[in-house]
DNA sequence: TATGAATGAGATTTCATTCAT
DNA sequence: TATGAATGAAATCTCATTCAT
């Protein structure tokens, strides 16, 4: 969606356009993200991001895809496809967790494509990104119940739907103003979220993801 | 938050503006909203919003609140406190669902407020909504616990905790554009959600929960 | 210019809104004054106002005039007028200035007359303020000319031009905020203006109309 | 307290956006002055008043400064330091009538700023206004007392005090509305103000501060 | 290719005045 | 006579986008 000149600039530039356009429209959101402000803290100019995108949304859209796609492979590049599900569940949780905490601003992208006035970019943005998780899960759900550690009378979409759904409430909960209260609230915790008691969340989850799937749950 | 004078106006006046403006606040989100447009779907003057409320936000924060409230009636006022905690999950998930339906607007705004730039409106609302949910499963958690209903070796903040998130991720799949394609792809469905899916989805849902929370679940 | 319906009112209440619009105009001027709020501080209702007056620059016209009918009063009603003219004008002096101190709502809105927008006031009042002052003025100097205790090679129209101008600068320089802050810098003043001060002005003052009047000033 | 961008655009249209500024400000007062108005007026669009300044009341500020500074300039840009008080005094009644005759707009917000609701106005611009004309007289005063042309005994603040308010008040006469009026009560004065009329008052006061001010004027 | 001045539609909010009760 | 809810015109300011340089 940006021109052919987007590619053409130094890298850098290139760079410094995406992450602050990045941030600007993960503090503001979309509409409250002035063009001109943008420019500045890109340090460059107002007229120049129009020689690289035909429009704002257009912007908006290719920085959505571009985190989605950075998101992408920093969880599932460092991971090997041999580990079983849980391990890959585990991994999963806790690289989508360092991640988010690196980069909130992508995870904020994310979540208000869900907000209201926000349908034309679910609508290109969505199915691909879920695709390629829902798939991949289902996947390894299958080739588990093969292997016998994953119990076999599962419903494989409705389990992959569930474990995404921990899985997005879980990082959701440690960036989105939100979330973050939501989760105090139930966890009552006071003070700020640090990494033991981040790890501890994950650990907890990963279990009781665990107990639900496994054959022989049993005691633990 | 609002005025005096909106409580002295005829009722059905003062529930029309509170719908339109829930639905067109959901529809467009709070900055895509024109005062204009809803004091004319409301059927009453711009002028006259200002001497119920003093601004846009004041409005959108009541209008939010409001549809908490009516929510939490929808859902706890129609449940037996005597139910056991599968019943009263099960409850919450089948008047959720309908409830939603019925009056997507409200989940909508409860979603907005979780996206950028909507701190201000977190802040405000978050802790009082969320306290109440969690008290009563923490609460309900703990009495079939005792009542050995529910396996006592469970971190009660943190089941408390998952139910909800299954809970929310359903309800929003029901009505977000994002959320929705999200849970087609995951469940791989086509063609329109009917009554039928739905009940099939909260069916195995709770089973999934009373599977992960009864002591003697074992094989199934 | 207020309906009858205004004089058959309580007089306290007649006087409180006089007041309080005095006070309000003054302080906001007229533009900035609004009937909401002034119906608020005179603790009527709105819709009172407009049942005493046409319009806010009916009562706005109304303050001003009630307003230099009451400074004509506090100042010539205590004045003797076998008195001479220097004596006469260090009264004048003396009273004007106690009755600003008093009341300046009242030389605020004489002075906002003057300014742009407000012709259409000015144009009602000026003359007829004007009017009784310059006369008076005059019919004194051509008295005291005849006595012989003022020069009687000087122009009567333009000395008592100039000794009310310099009348006016003075009482304005003690509530103006622009006013003020000149005298200041004139007389080089830091820390505010008691009530000797002001005597000292004045002694100064009338000392130097003293000096341009009397025939045989001289020495002094 | 303008943008960069002011000085950057051609000097035509910025001294015509001054100029219909001054004129509209004068013409109706700040609040009464609509911006969009002033753009047509000024041949721009109103956007563009945005990208020279913050706000209306910025771009008021700088227009008054800009007067007072012009007005300077006119007056004492055309003054031989060398002349004594007398012919200082003249000069700076000759031109200011001269400059307030061409420019009326200036005296008018100079005026305006005296009045109610403008004592942020004040604040920011009467000190740095009414310093250099204070500090001129007072300076001239102690440079021909001196001389032997100023009477010593006289109190130097003071009596540049009082030539200052005879010469505001005299130029004010010319121009605001309400003071006209009252100058031609004063003086008797029937038709227009001719170029003879205002050649007379201003011979007549200077006169008049002569007599005031020098040692031996004695009989006359 | 880069810039930033210019545009003008559009949004919120205020407030004098009316009028049914 | 008193009230205060209702009105809607009007005003300031924002900002995505264009285009001459």
């Amino acid at each position: 969606m940006p021109k052919d000149t987007f590619f053409k600039i130094a890298e850098v530039k290139r760079e410094r356009l995406l992450r602050q356009a990045a941030r600007m429209f993960a503090e503001k959101g979309l509409n409250q993200t002035d063009m001109a402000g943008l420019a500045e803290r890109a340090g460059i100019s107002k007229g120049s991001i129009y020689t690289y995108f035909d429009s704002k949304e257009s912007l908006y859209l290719y920085v959505c895809r571009d985190g989605l796609e950075r998101s992408r492979k920093a969880i599932y590049g460092t991971m090997d496809p041999a580990w079983d599900i849980y391990r890959q569940v585990d991994h999963i949780f806790r690289q989508g967790a360092r991640f988010v905490l690196d980069h909130s601003e992508y995870l904020i992208l994310y979540i208000n494509v869900a907000s209201a006035g926000m349908e034309r970019f679910s609508e290109q943005i969505s199915r691909e990104v879920e695709h390629y998780t829902a798939d991949h899960l289902k996947r390894l759900l299958r080739r588990d119940m093969a292997a016998g550690i994953v119990r076999n009378d599962l419903d494989v979409n409705m389990t992959a739907f569930m474990i995404n759904s921990l899985y997005i409430v879980f990082i959701t909960s440690l960036i989105s103003s939100h979330f973050k209260i939501r989760m105090r609230e139930y966890l009552e915790i006071e003070d700020d979220f640090d990494q033991d008691r981040v790890d501890g969340v994950i650990a907890r989850t990963t279990t009781m993801i665990h107990h639900m799937l496994h054959p022989a749950v049993a005691a633990s």
